[in-house]
DNA sequence: GTGAAAGCGCTAACAC
DNA sequence: GTGTTAGCGCTTTCAC
């Protein structure tokens, strides 16, 4: 129903090519004509198909981001930082959230495919085989995960963990529990890594309970199991879970921070809102989220069609790895260790779950960067 | 670089109508040679091209989302509810954030218009003329908002805001203020306008604080207008405001619910989560999502390539309009008037800013229907 | 059951 | 400066 570019040419007594210029490249067309096709145009309400432009320029000025839960407010600085990187490139953000499903996650990663220059994959929970193997399809950037041979924009959660337990220490605190994520999230494993390295080499114990959801309601359900491990302090694998973990600590009468310490990690708007305060692990999300697009737009010259099939496109973009610095924000939530008896450490660190199936080896990569620079 | 369907006839020495009727419609070819093409498809790593298939068949079998703030937590759960619902009925939601702002939202619909089959417009902040004139350009649901003559799901907030004046007269408050949100936003209109006359209705004197926008921090910078209104409750435009309010009264000394009792609107889930818990009318934001893509997607036959340009087809989509009801929850923040001076109603309503540039016409819509069916 | 041919809406050489 | 021509990757009649 909506008028075609032909319609255009038809009312305006033009070729079809001279309203494409008209729209395309406005300097190469008659002052006059062009005039007479943008009234036609504007008359016929017409709009170029972006779709079918892209099917030949192979630039749909269109990014995809695809998050694992939109509900999360970790996640909305990100998207934002993201979405107004690309507008000042002229690129429009798409995103979908998957709801922690890998399976969703994919399929989203097939269905924008064609309708975007790129996706960022914002922490998924996919395998890195998959995630390889859709770079093939599509151009990638990975965020919060570590993929060899692909960008990603990473935060240093591992060096926020060691601070957090480091401060937890210095308020005396021996038995420690670790709340971790979800399984499959690369963050998680960094932390739970960094954490028992930084409690062992304190001389602390550290229990690590889960895998989790990343929820406030994963945190609240923990309240019992943090009990029962009689420690006086635990770091959560974010601060949703420490926010729910607190309000559950709280119904069974325990209370942050006189009895048990918490920090949690993200530093969201809400940290600063409930009470306690929380005491986080500030991640820079906005950065990511522009760091992520500039990554992906730094070597799109988008040039798909027509000779490049003859191969002397030189694909080789340099794939960087960025890892971006945390900082501890100590609010209200950590206090001094308590003097009775939960605090005398017994048996080493308990990690039930090694979860294996994430990463690509141990530790920061050689070509990781540190600070938030990237090429723009 | 990714295969076409034309590498994958060429390896399975086939005519590429068979390969796109592998995927297409697999029961037209024989088993054999649709094992040997998949095969292939396989091996090359070939996928179909969504956008160039849309060209054709019309359908891309996906939807837009269009919202005003990512970051307010009124919108996760109808878009959660949205996504949900599109995936059951085989679609995917891309969805983008606007920052309220109006230039933005009608940048995106054209960006969007010709990779999505409809567009899911939520909270607009532009005008009725050119949501209307948009929705020649693609398919429109208009969700928090009246348009005539285009299908539209709307919230309730008049006879929200009515309970909650109501409930606030009930607790012996008589001089009221309203905190209106942003400029252009028919439901701070609708609020506005109902909230008044439930007032005068009541009594009261209500004064009018705004426009404002509609995150906490809008709240927090009311805290002193309310003060020097002198007023002993308050109706937020919506519940980031309510709590920001409640925290910038906190910092004036100003105790909620005991000297002002504040009213929130949406009951997002950190309402149940401050201290004090917040009254507020909840509003049936998910159903408000699943409704809207049923909507767009119940006449979509998608039918837009070849013959159909001749006229024939019944373009007559029944445009309805479906009013979803709220609902009062009463928690902590609201409590009876305090017995001193400020109780006494002086002038009659106050309104400095009726914000005229917005809605259709006063009052409902003789087609609204209320409750949550629609036809599905 | 499969191939041939036309064309979705548009852009990009290349002539003139 | 404008028209001509050839497609981008795919689906869909229509023959056979």
């Amino acid at each position: 129903m909506p008028a075609t570019i032909r319609d255009v040419a038809r009312a305006s007594g033009v070729h079809i090519s001279t309203v494409s210029r008209t729209f395309s490249a406005p300097h190469l067309v008659n002052p006059e004509t062009r005039v007479r096709v943008l009234a036609c145009a504007e008359e016929l309400g017409y709009r170029p198909n972006r779709a079918a432009r892209a099917l030949i320029t192979g630039r749909t000025h269109n990014i995809g981001l695809i998050i694992a839960d939109i509900a999360n407010p970790f996640f909305p600085p990100l998207i934002k930082a993201a979405e107004s990187q690309a507008r000042h490139r002229d690129y429009h953000v798409f995103v979908a959230d998957t709801n922690e499903d890998p399976v969703a996650e994919e399929e989203l990663v097939h269905a924008m495919a064609k309708q975007v220059d790129g996706v960022l994959l914002c922490s998924p929970r996919m395998s890195n085989s998959l995630i390889e193997q859709l770079s093939r399809e599509v151009p990638l950037v990975v965020i919060n995960r570590q993929v060899t041979g692909l960008p990603c924009v990473m935060m240093d959660v591992a060096q926020g963990a060691r601070l957090a337990i480091e401060h937890l220490l210095d308020l005396g605190h021996r038995k420690l529990a670790l709340l971790s994520g979800p399984r499959g999230s690369w963050t998680s494993r960094e932390l739970r890594r960094s954490a028992v390295a930084a409690a062992r080499s304190g001389g602390a114990e550290l229990t690590v309970l889960g895998p989790n959801p990343p929820t406030e309601t994963g945190g609240a359900g923990l309240a019992d199991q943090v009990r029962r491990a009689e420690v006086t302090a635990v770091l959560a694998y974010n601060d949703l879970m420490a926010i729910g973990l607190i309000e559950g600590l709280d119904a069974l009468g325990i209370r942050v921070p006189q009895d048990v310490s918490v920090v949690g990690i993200d530093d969201i708007a809400l940290s600063r809102l409930t009470r306690p305060k929380l005491t986080t692990v500030a991640t820079p999300t906005a950065a990511a989220g522009r760091t992520a697009v500039d990554m992906l737009l730094q070597h799109d010259t988008g040039v798909r069609a027509r000779g490049v099939r003859n191969g002397t496109s030189d694909d080789r973009r340099t794939t960087a790895q960025v890892m971006l610095q945390t900082e501890l924000v100590i609010r209200d939530s950590t206090a001094p260790a308590p003097l009775d008896g939960r605090n005398r450490p017994g048996a080493a660190c308990t990690d039930p779950d090694p979860d294996p199936h994430c990463t690509a080896g141990p530790g920061h990569p050689a070509t990781a960067t540190t600070g938030d620079v990237v090429a723009s």
